[in-house]
DNA sequence: TATATTAATGCAATCGTTTGCATTAATATA
DNA sequence: TATATTAATGCAAACGATTGCATTAATATA
């Protein structure tokens, strides 16, 4: 059962190879006969084209690599899904690296994609070198997602006007003892942003007290140690509203407050990142910010395509969707 | 800046291509001296090998296709990472094709793989047609992760005796009303077997009440569904166990359980399925069953491996583990 | 010293497509 | 009828790597 190839469908059709090829291509002057001939014969032998002769021949592999530090996490999960749609539409396919947010695995999986050949690639989420991501785009087209870079085309999401906005929003509701938790920002931009926002907004306050936790610890596990350091630590200080910078932060905290009979929302008002999917029908439910995983994934896809095509393709910037729920309850008008 | 192939490596170094290829696979006998000249030379040029020749010329393209439902899954991402992981490890790359349980999508996606000459297939979970999976295999080795196909070697869950246990567990701690809640098998073997348990337990008992609703609509957004059909149908019925397919689904449960009043577990005991991230953290924390998805996913990618290098690869079972929580109070040891 | 063996390297074919150019046959134009 | 044009197809050369075989030089054996 040998594997049949495009000279196999050219004797069964009585044609050249060329011919085949032109046929199953489509668009070039070719009688009706032959067409019909071709296509018979390659559908008889059951003929799959061989993509790696094709780039090999057309240097171009129409695949993109994509890179980002985690595929199990729910955002970037959400991410990968859109893109495998979003290229299947168009004939693409997609080679995923899982950077694990460190410099030697982006490094070895950006050579593991140009050996490949991928005619381009999408960098999602931070917490890698820019460098590596400037130094690829010099091979080949490159955009990024939720995280930008100089001179590189980025969609992004307006993280800091939006915390600035929830803290406003907390604030009117009379809250005036601040919590910010969230994970160190080893690099990624967007949660330094967030960060951003929340002084934006209370720094100039002068009846409020601000407390600002930052943890290494919460980058992986976050639910099982922001329940930790809640029960450590938090209680004491008694923050009269918490701002997290992820959904799983807020729901370890909310869980781990209620464990400590501390009643949530009336005593403290906590609001996560993400809408994840459990934040809807956590127990209160989350007060959260909405990212659009699939439009970013769109804009991401279709500009790299776009550059790929010589085409011009320009940065966008996103805006997040407050999602107001039970754990925090504010009113956003009044902002 | 041109695409610096062997010849310019070759050239640099002063050696044929032959030489070069053969230096840099190594195992070769070459001269000492030789080797450095030419690793120096690829070095410095910064020479990338080109994959799609090197499959064209080894018809070989160290390469793996994984289909599976969606990939934005909980369960299914983990897999997605762990197998990038271990293919990663032994320089594969994965080729990931979202079957979205459509038959037409998974054609095309096996379609696809073989024209990029993948060297085996992974399937994992069910819900597509066994026959285009053992059609696949006969042009190529193929394994499939938490569903099984007639001769094709597997890695399964002992869903049924699960179940079963759960069950039981349920009866001894004194329910007496059960309800079985969860997707419309479609195909999924795993979902009869965990159905098939459940019958086994209780079928012959006779001083009980069983319910079963199977539901297509659960398929998609279990938890909003589940929520609706709870508030809407199930408190009329009151169970005081309901047996779930799916953490999800026991989330819904949960949550509309919260707001009509009935309280978890003392009314009700709710169980799971899968031991997702945010079930630890629930309120109540949902008593579970949790699967090992990395497990599954090593022995999968290990088996094709295998398969591929045409050593004998055999089917596997793996054990489940309840996780016991909040949400149903059993006692494991009493079964 | 002549011969056999081994080590190091190069030559050239091959993998399956695509595509510029040449060729042929058919048709239109003068 | 001779010539120009067009349509349909084939030829053959790439694309970049690998590898069986041939070649050469160096060393070992008799």
């Amino acid at each position: 059962m040998r594997k049949v190839t495009i000279k196999d469908v050219a004797r069964l059709a009585g044609v050249s190879a060329s011919t085949v090829s032109r046929v199953l291509a489509g668009g070039a002057a070719i009688s009706e006969d032959t067409c019909s001939r071709v296509r018979d014969a390659a559908e008889k032998l059951g003929y799959i084209p061989n993509t790696a002769a094709r780039s090999l021949r057309c240097e171009k592999s129409r695949s993109i690599g994509v890179v980002l530090p985690d595929i199990s996490g729910e955002f970037y999960s959400l991410c990968a899904s859109s893109i495998l749609k979003y290229a299947r539409m168009v004939g693409y396919t997609v080679l995923f690296i899982e950077s694990g947010r460190e410099l030697e695995a982006e490094r070895d999986g950006i050579r593991i994609l140009l050996q490949h050949g991928v005619d381009g690639m999408i960098f999602i989420g931070g917490g890698s070198d820019g460098a590596l991501i400037l130094e690829a785009s010099r091979s080949v087209p490159v955009m990024t997602g939720d995280r930008r870079v100089d001179n590189i085309p980025s969609v992004t999401f307006n993280n800091r006007e939006t915390v600035r906005r929830l803290s406003n929003a907390l604030y009117s509701a009379g809250h005036r003892s601040f919590l910010y938790l969230g994970e160190s920002f080893n690099g990624f931009e967007n949660l330094s942003e967030r960060y951003a926002g929340f002084t934006d907004a209370l720094s100039m306050k002068n009846d409020i007290r601000v407390t600002t936790m930052l943890e290494d610890s919460l980058h992986g596990d976050k639910l099982s140690v922001s329940f930790r350091l809640f029960c450590e630590r938090i209680k004491d200080m008694l923050p009269d509203a918490v701002i997290t910078s992820n959904d799983l932060i807020a729901q370890g905290i909310i869980s781990a407050s209620y464990k400590c009979g501390i009643r949530i929302p009336e005593q403290i008002a906590v609001t996560g990142f993400d809408d994840m999917t459990s934040s809807a029908y956590y127990t209160p439910s989350v007060t959260t910010v909405r990212q659009d995983a699939d439009e970013l994934s769109r804009l991401c896809f279709n500009g790299l395509i776009a550059l790929i095509e010589n085409k011009p393709t320009v940065s966008q910037i996103l805006k997040q969707k407050i999602i107001i729920r039970d754990s925090a309850e504010i009113k956003e008008g009044e902002v």
